[in-house]
DNA sequence: AATGAATGAGCCTTCATTCAT
DNA sequence: GATGAATGAAGGCTCATTCAT
């Protein structure tokens, strides 16, 4: 109740400006003056509240994070003990919400999509730590999936096929050059998830059975 | 034959190097100053020949264009009246040869994910026009796979399944805190091709069987 | 009794503190931010105790000044009709005891000293005031030594020589560059004191001898 | 003949004014704006020449050692086989000669007294190898003077006493607080070399008698 | 034709100080 | 009375570009 803490709110501000910026720009062309100009700020806010340019690109990040936790667990809230092709499709509806949700997730990905192509190595502990815990539920329920057949590496490259669809295609949809060349609808995101579910069911099975007659290779 | 003309030779080395240092660090952190050391020139050599940093970032792309689709088709050669999964696997697998391939042209797959995902805004005509060029071969494939009912908007998803399995997973392999993390072998890449002609088969199969049956969705 | 008022505690630890951090690292180099940190206090605590930075360092200055001068009186407590040479070892003793002192004089020391090398302006005042204060003992001990004959520029030299033995070689004992090329006991400040009397006798003789055969020169 | 190099020409400016503006103000006040303003060139050419402030630093002070070693060598001349008491007013002085120089030595001086009082850790390695070989003159001469029973502890302190007697007087005669208080006359450098010359061999000889004569401190 | 020298704009950061509470 | 928050000015440095030769 009441209006926040007067240090706070300049500090929270800086977050949600920042995080639009460094989404936008990038960390490096990212400058103290553009962020500052929109956060209504003097351009020392930032050494003052987050140390750096660095604390505050770590600052934007964990808390982004958190609030996409929050709201679009990978799990889809099914239990683990659900249909594994049910939890197939939650983990791709939950990647695809997150990257489509127009407030601040879309942010996340694009970050993280930048730390992945051009890394800064700011960014390293965090990140890595939460593509490891993003990775839990889909790994889990490929395992399932593909059979025991299956080696970690059958595993792990049906993990890509199906994270970079999901990544790709949503670049493909939101962004740039791609997204002019294919003429494709942005806001469709229930028929892409449909795509990418079915498509990935039909190439899983097309792998496990693959895994059943290895000598046609 | 005589010596080449002198200013041509310097040229070329800027092209050279200019390949390697914005591949490696992204149009924005290449400096005339990185450049010209690694290509033992003086600073202004990039002004001279190239007018500015964005004209010889312009050259860079139209060059390491040519080389690549000179060395890797898209169709592998094949003629387009050949069997349609031959030739979807002569795409994957001229897609992952051009990212693979040791030489120049890993320089060029770098240099389009970067502007794919980062764009400077500067290679927008040719890039777009160069992607329009390679979807051609795959398109038709995809069309000839996916049977008359599909439209051609499951042409396009399907097309983004593929080339973002292909981009994805090369990344995955190549490069940074994915590949940390998933611990693959970058070697592999006949086995990695494999995989993807046999998910993206898996895939195609299951995209036309539901669109034979639309009702289930 | 009763305890101390909050404020006055306060300004206590900063004035401490700040001693400190002026002698270290002079005035220029020494921050808002580090005295406060080192004090536990805000940052705001030194304008609003002393109106500026220059009101503090003039506050450190007076402060030591007259823990010094209670400690350590250059007349050693010597009476003013003691034997001259006496009072001289009583003024050698008195200045290397001060510089040597391990508690706070040494700052003053140290602040003398950066002031004399690299003045601020900001102690014009006060500085000379003390050392015109500072230097009567021993102006009155050379006159006796040096005898009738010596002119007011005899005296000033002598006091000069002396003097600058003192700084001098305590700088090279204690710190820095010359410490490390002289390799001296920093500890032996008994044996110095006997070197500087002992050297500046010999001097103040030689001097004396002189002025009663000026033809030599 | 003909006018200098053009790059040179700047280069030296810079050399020539930083020596001024690091010998008035010190290295930490010293700013890239006073020293390019005064030099007539653009705030980046230090950069540019010298990298940054501290490879200007070191330059500076290269070249105003070699230009001051040309110029006033301590041995002021003379064989290492001429009588060590002039040896010794040769040294002192070499070193007023190189104090009072109105050239550039001055600013050696001043920039050594601050090194010395003030640390900056950047000259560390140049101007330690400088002390130590300047002095070797004196200590040889020393050594002469002071006879066998001469600890090296005895010869340090007796150099300490003479440098510190050269060093410090000039500073006094020289500059601000002290120079106000004692009211010298700033020109006499030959007065003040007999002084100190003087003075010294008194000093001397009542350190060598009291050598034979331990028993009586 | 080619280059060493020079520069203006802009970046991140630091600091003493002021403001609002 | 005391302090967390905020700031304007200035600092060193980088960079793509331009100039003079």
């Amino acid at each position: 109740m009441g209006k926040p803490i007067r240090g706070q709110a300049t500090k929270d501000k800086l977050l949600e400006i920042a995080g639009s910026v460094f989404a936008e720009k990038g960390y490096r062309d990212a400058t103290h003056a553009e962020i500052c100009r929109r956060a209504h700020t003097n351009a020392a806010a930032i050494n003052y509240h987050f140390g750096s340019k660095e604390g505050l690109y770590r600052a934007v990040f964990e808390r982004l994070i958190q609030k996409t936790e929050a709201l679009y667990p990978l799990d889809g809230g099914l239990p683990a003990t659900a249909d594994p092709e049910a939890r197939l499709r939650a983990f791709i509806q939950a990647r695809l919400n997150r990257i489509f949700d127009p407030d601040n997730h879309e942010k996340l990905h694009r970050i993280c999509m930048l730390e992945i192509f051009d890394p800064t190595g700011l960014l390293m502990e965090p990140l890595s730590r939460q593509l490891a815990k993003d990775r839990e539920h889909i790994v889990r329920a490929l395992r399932e999936l593909l059979g025991p057949q299956a080696s970690p590496e059958d595993v792990t490259w049906c993990e890509m096929s199906i994270v970079g669809q999901c990544f790709f295609t949503a670049q493909g949809i939101r962004d740039g050059v791609i997204r002019t060349l294919l003429n494709l609808n942005a806001d469709d995101v229930k028929g892409l998830t449909e795509h990418i579910v079915a498509f990935s069911l039909g190439g899983i099975a097309s792998i496990r059975e693959r895994l059943r007659r290895p000598a046609e290779t």
